[in-house]
RNA sequence: GGGCAAAUACCAGAGUGGCCAAAUGGGGCAGACUGUAAAUCUGCUGGCUUACGCCUUCGGUGGUUCGAAUCCAUCUUUGCCCA
């Protein structure tokens, strides 16, 4: 199967400027060097950016050339398609220092060594650019009156759009232009709200270059009732473990609806395809069996084998065994902290960052959805003392799959 | 530059002198049911307090009033219309 039928077959094509070129140019070409931009809005990479990681990583494998391209410029426009609002503008040092982040974690799917892919950063570009040149150069071949009518901008011209953002598009284009006349790059890729940008680059390069581009966009990443993945009520899914817990990340993938598990296992993992296709047809707990796979799989690639095996034997410990104390987040309490009496559940709880305050402490203890060391806390106003701590330390459990391990010092 | 309108909790959005910590929906959290899922049902959803209650919040500032999210002045921001 070619890398292009691959990509296919694992439902990750989107839309394609011209498909049959586009796949014989990835199935006879030895290398074809591809280009997906990154905005360094954030210090890193997060589920969003996973799937346009794993193309690459796929096309690499193939044997082409992927150039990551860094928007060190476009970030300090931020690109308005399918937002609602304005991004909050960054400066060069967050961008630079955001752009070392995603490169570390990206290294850990593809290849950079050798020439074997390409890190570029468009501010090297962009930030110097004569403004009347530009405009004379690249502005004169857009039209305004295509790029409103664009779909991307639909929701922003209800809502206002500034002229400043309106350039995104512009640069965008003018980043695979650069690429092009560079490295001979000839195909751009990017998620699926980057059609417009990317059909501007196509157009630009056959209008100044008189060369065919071609332009391949990606599924984005949603669940089956449309809404975007990766996003929890702390906010996104991160690929740093800093940000995101391997163990959290781990659990992540473990809970997806059964309705993404086919997709997610397609789009973010190895697993070869014929293999997931067997698992399309289950059912029930038989489905709920392949996303341990799923999460398992995801976590090896972003966080490595150690990891992932670590995430996993304590979510079996959790939720199959008794429990396993060894992974799990952990506070340090003082004994100075305990009155004679002992300490208060509530002031444990908020120490350990479980609840951010008295009052929701008290309403969740109130709904029973607190433990201590597996029993039921009953009251508000439970204390805990140092009989709780037996074994060196007390197992809090908050809700059904939170435990948080409290130790004495 | 001129005219008009708006700004309320995580988001959307009601409230237009006291009954307002502020309707409703979404989101979130918890409980039941389950498969660590979804759907469904129930409760909760500013902070402090054992409790009575107290404190902070309706864009900012100042004022009117016994009392202001609500009235007045002013500033800021946003949207719409005209140029």
């Amino acid at each position: 199967m070619s890398v292009f039928e691959e990509l296919k077959a694992r439902g990750m094509i989107a839309q394609l400027t011209n498909e049959e070129k586009i796949k014989e140019l990835l199935e006879t070409k030895e290398k074809v060097h591809f280009y997906i931009g990154f905005d360094p809005t954030a210090d890193s990479l997060h589920v969003g950016h996973f799937v346009q990681v794993m193309v690459m990583s796929h096309l690499q494998k193939a044997g082409h050339v992927p150039i990551a391209l860094f928007g060190g410029g476009t970030g300090m426009i931020g690109d308005p398609s399918g937002k609602t609002d304005m991004r909050k503008m960054l400066t060069k040092e967050d961008i630079d220092h955001n752009i070392e982040c995603f490169k570390k974690q990206m290294s850990r799917l593809v290849d950079f060594s050798d020439g074997k892919a390409l890190m570029v950063n468009n501010g090297d570009w962009l930030l110097n650019l004569n403004y009347i040149n530009f405009m004379r150069e690249i502005g004169v071949h857009f039209s305004v009156n295509r790029m409103l009518a664009a779909e991307c901008y639909k929701q922003r011209l209800e809502r206002g759009l500034s002229f400043f953002e309106m350039n995104y598009m512009i640069m965008q284009s003018y980043d695979f232009l650069v690429l092009n006349r560079k490295y001979g790059c000839i195909l751009e890729l990017g998620g699926d709200d980057q059609w417009s940008n990317i059909i501007g680059g196509v157009e630009l390069i056959r209008k100044t270059e008189q060369k065919e581009a071609y332009g391949m966009t990606f599924a984005l990443l949603q669940t089956s009732d449309g809404r975007k993945m990766g996003k929890t009520e702390k906010g996104a899914v991160w690929l740093d473990p800093k940000k995101t817990s391997p163990y959290d990340f781990y659990q992540y993938w473990r809970n997806v609806d059964d309705a993404d598990v086919i997709r997610c296992l397609k789009m973010l993992t190895f697993v070869p395809i014929d293999e997931i296709k067997q698992y399309e047809s289950l059912q029930g707990s038989e489905l709920n069996k392949v996303k341990a796979l799923l999460a398992y799989e995801v976590t090896k690639l972003i966080h490595g084998q150690e990891e992932a095996d670590k995430a996993q034997a304590a979510a079996k410990a959790i939720f199959e065994a008794g429990t396993n104390t060894e992974n799990m987040p952990t506070t340090e309490i003082s004994k100075d902290a305990f009155a004679e009496d002992g300490i208060s559940i509530l002031d444990v709880l908020t120490m350990t960052k479980l609840l951010p305050s008295k009052s929701e402490a008290r309403r969740l203890v109130d709904q029973g959805g607190v433990a201590v060391n597996d029993k039921k806390v009953e009251s508000v106003n439970a204390k805990l003392t140092f009989d709780d701590f037996a074994d060196g330390y007390a197992i809090i459990k908050k809700g059904k799959k939170i435990y948080h391990k409290v130790v004495v010092k």
